[in-house]
DNA sequence: TTGTTGATTTCGCAA
DNA sequence: TTGCGAAGTCAACAA
């Protein structure tokens, strides 16, 4: 990894065009050759970059970074204040825990939360759209398409109403009912679920891992 | 902005819980106190990071990072390679061009990309749920809705079926027709629009803003 | 390779 | 502040 800081100005042209005019800032070059240049704010995202892969040509002020698509980024090199670069090694990489699958996971073993005796039809139940998250029957026995998500937005309701109208053709599974579970679900979205008939239930991601491992893993 | 060559283990608590084992990596700290954990290749995202605003509290080989929402990121450094800061100052940002509104720009004042004889009647027409791209009258005379993208997928077909629905409850406006106008349509939204009634326009923006400064711009 | 979906999405605008 | 849609979204995973 090379780190440098100089005075520079910037111009992407790519999917669209963008131009950063001169200023001192911090450019990354990373050991596959990716180019980020950051400014002292913002978030994590660079002013610009170059994603692998990728090529950087270096002339005496300017910079060249070219990818397979034909998109450029031009760096040109006013003041150079520093030029460092180290060897950092292969990282072995992150460990994340709380992300959708998890819910899903969890929602599997634990349908209660949906209601008493229901029963676990499949995970990933496939329709020619697109899995749905479980597929699920009632205590009376009754098909219910569960649609989960993190953060439960407008979108998610869509997803499922698709789901639900393509389920409802087949008359071996009709009629489904749909259940949007979700952390946290946006108001619009539980207006539009509760307006088509699809019940809503918040996840208490907390709670269920806490219960993970109780007796319910016995089964 | 400071930057730090460090081997550390990064530990992150909030929307997820994520873990970094101990590794060479560049920490960044920049001057609203966000902080960067940068391996040495994947992309411009960084493997841990805490957004601003938030606070660094430092103790010998640990730092600790937390926002007001009680997210933290714990660092534990082991071997520091290189520590330095520099002062960038503030940046003067980003010109961008060539995003959705440029294209619904230059759509309203060429709509013969549409059709001949029509005539805008507004952009971003208000609706309850949003306001549609562009409002237009066909030759004759007849409402359509135009919806713009850069890339056309499925949400936007939605969320155009939203609109169309809405709009043409109004007995002042219904009959309203439907355009979904994008510079790329992937084909499950032109199957799914089409279904629906409503025709797909590909944009050619290259070609649109070639002609920007001719003949219509006079009108 | 292509398509689909999730993301600690981030970012910008407007109500 | 909140909500919503765009993004050079990126990235992981399946077909």
């Amino acid at each position: 990894m090379r780190l440098v800081i100089a005075r520079c100005s910037v111009d992407y042209v790519g999917r669209l065009t963008a131009h950063l005019p001169s200023a001192l800032r911090l450019l990354i070059v990373k050991a596959d050759g990716s180019v980020l240049v950051h400014s002292d704010g913002g978030s994590y995202k660079p002013l610009n970059w170059m994603s692998p892969p990728c090529k950087l040509s270096e002339q005496p002020g300017q910079w060249t970074v070219t990818n397979k698509a034909g998109e450029t980024l031009a760096i040109t090199l006013e003041e150079i204040v520093s030029d460092s670069s180290v060897d950092l090694g292969v990282d072995p990489g992150l460990k994340k825990d709380g992300v959708e699958s998890h819910l899903q996971e969890l929602l599997a073993v634990q349908l209660h939360h949906l209601g008493d005796g229901w029963r676990l039809v499949r995970r990933e139940f496939p329709t020619p759209i697109g899995p749905v998250d479980l597929m699920c029957k009632d205590a009376a026995g009754g098909s219910v398409a569960v649609e989960i998500k993190r953060r439960g937005e407008i979108d998610g309701v869509e997803q499922l109403t698709r789901y639900l109208e393509l389920l409802n053709r087949d008359p071996l599974l009709a009629p489904v009912q749909g259940i949007f579970a979700a952390q946290e679900i946006k108001p619009q979205a539980r207006v539009l679920a509760t307006d088509r008939g699809i019940r809503c239930v918040l996840l208490d991601y907390e709670a269920m891992r806490g219960t993970e491992d109780d007796s319910l893993r016995l089964f």
